[in-house]
DNA sequence: TGTCCGATTGGT
DNA sequence: CCAATCGGACAG
C-alpha cells in the first residue's frame, strides 16, 4: 500500500447520524464529493460520490414508497436515516440507497456513480475485468449496479447502519468543496408521470465518472 | 401459485 | 436499439 493511500484512509471522517436526518434534496447535494467506503475480508474499496438521485416519499411517483406503500422490499426506507436501502433489479443487479429523514418518512438517495479512489484492483477483479487500465477505470463504478458490484454491496447489507465500521460514508479532512453541482431529471423512471421531469438527479459538474452526460 | 416487470447492463 | 434474467409484488 502506498504512502498516499495510507494517508487517504487516515484522513477519512465518518459522517454523523445527524447528516442523514435532514431534507433529502439537501442530503443528496451534500453527498456529492463524499466518500463511500466498504471494508471486507478481501480488502478496502472506496469511491468519491459524483452522481445521486433523490426519491422522496409518498408524493413521488418514482419512489418505491409512493403513496405510502410499504412492502418487504422497501421497509428500510421507512426507518430512521443513516442506514442502507438495497434493492435488486433485472435479476442480478443491486442498487444502493442512503435512507434519509426520521422514522416514518420513507425517503432515500440512490448513489448512481463513483470516482474510484481506493482498492481499484479489487474493484476490477469483482467487476470481472482481466486487467485495470486507464481505458476501463471509469467503467468500474459509472452506474448504480456497477458500483455495487465493485464495492461488494449486496442484500446482506440491507438495513445496515452507515455508521458501522465496515460500510460508511465519510468526508476527507481538510478537503475543499471545489466543484459545481448540475441537476437533471432522473434516469429510467418513465413510468413516473409528472415526477419524471423533476430535476432530482445531481452530478458533479464536469466529472467523467458519471453514468451519463 | 402464476404472471408481470423493472431506480440496469452489456453487446449490436 | 435490444435482450438477458429473476426476486418481489400482486392478483386470484
Amino acid at each position: 500500500m502506498s504512502k498516499e493511500n495510507k494517508s487517504f484512509l487516515s484522513k477519512l471522517e465518518k459522517l454523523p447520524r445527524s447528516f442523514y436526518l435532514r431534507d433529502t434534496i439537501i442530503v443528496s447535494k451534500d453527498l456529492l464529493g463524499k466518500y463511500l467506503v466498504h471494508k471486507t475480508s478481501e480488502g478496502v474499496t472506496a469511491g468519491r460520490i459524483v452522481e445521486v438521485e433523490a426519491y422522496i416519499g409518498p408524493e413521488d411517483k418514482a419512489a418505491h414508497s409512493y403513496n405510502g406503500k410499504k412492502t418487504e422490499r422497501n421497509r428500510a426506507m421507512f426507518e430512521s436515516g443513516g442506514i442502507a436501502y438495497i434493492f435488486q433489479v433485472y435479476g442480478k443487479n443491486f442498487c444502493f440507497n442512503v435512507v434519509t429523514q426520521r422514522e416514518g418518512m420513507p425517503e432515500a438517495v440512490l448513489v448512481r456513480a463513483l470516482e474510484p479512489v481506493f482498492g481499484l484492483e479489487l474493484m476490477a477483479k469483482r467487476r470481472g475485468f482481466d486487467e485495470l487500465s486507464n481505458k476501463n477505470i471509469k467503467l468500474l463504478t459509472n452506474g448504480p449496479s456497477k458500483l455495487c458490484q465493485a464495492m461488494a454491496i449486496d442484500k446482506s447489507l440491507y438495513g445496515k447502519s452507515l455508521l458501522s465500521n465496515n460500510l460508511f460514508i465519510a468526508e476527507l479532512k481538510g478537503e475543499d468543496k471545489d466543484f459545481k453541482i448540475i441537476s437533471t431529471p432522473r434516469i429510467n423512471i418513465d413510468y413516473a408521470g409528472e415526477a419524471k421531469d423533476y430535476r432530482w438527479r445531481f452530478l458533479i459538474s464536469g466529472s467523467k465518472f458519471v453514468s451519463r452526460k
